[in-house]
DNA sequence: ACCGCACATGAGTAGTAACGCATATGACTG
DNA sequence: CAGTCATATGCGTTACTACTCATGTGCGGT
């Protein structure tokens, strides 16, 4: 068949992925849990998200197996299960740099 | 301030493009674009969708430059700006496939 | 110039997701 | 065990997005 066609499989399971990343808000959640484990106030905090919000969001990536949760006295404490995830997250952020540095070249050969 | 907390810069160019990646069919699009250059109709019929809304999502796709098109008589040919998407694309899956392999003995060690 | 093919676009609709508000739960303190 | 602090949840609203239908546009052949 065609032959140079991707095996993409069922999309399914990286679309939800790249759902839950596609959030700004959870973004900066993830982002401001860092490699350590904070209570949902310092993401509040971090973030100036309401707690509402914030707990909304965390829910979300707890069901995704994203965060973990853990409770320490009163506090709920709130990790990265798999910290790999940042280098990920940096990873992509530097493909999209780059791809834009050649976006603005292109920009001029779209004359015509 | 916060020892730990990660660069997280401006979200906002990272979380659009997680978006246009969430959309499943966007994904297949994507997949079945490959590393050729093909035009609307293979791509119509690699993935099932209606010929309106594959054109939809194109758009979309050509607007935020990550695939490019060109005319080739009367057809429309659509290919990936930057083919090593699809390698970054393939990264997520299998950090995908071993964070949920992970996940499948955590749920045993769940009981209370 | 007309017609047909490949594709694009506009309008309308339906489903979904984020957020705020109010309230519930669960843990510690007196 | 009443009260308070930290967090979670249900509900209602609003905004966005994918999708379809109908129609428009550009190219090639006759």
């Amino acid at each position: 068949m065609s032959s140079n066609a991707y095996d993409c499989g069922s999309v399914k399971p990286l679309s939800e992925l790249f759902k839950l990343l596609a959030e700004p808000n959870r973004l900066k959640i993830l982002c401001s849990l860092g490699l350590e484990c904070r209570p949902v106030s310092d993401v509040v905090e971090a973030t100036g998200l309401s707690q509402t919000n914030v707990s909304f969001h965390l829910r979300l990536l707890r069901e995704a197996h994203l965060v973990r949760a853990e409770r320490r006295g009163p506090f709920v404490y709130y990790c990265l299960y798999d910290p790999n995830l940042l280098a990920i997250l940096d990873q992509m952020r530097k493909w999209l740099e780059a791809h834009e540095a050649t976006m603005g070249e292109e920009s001029i050969r779209r004359a015509k």
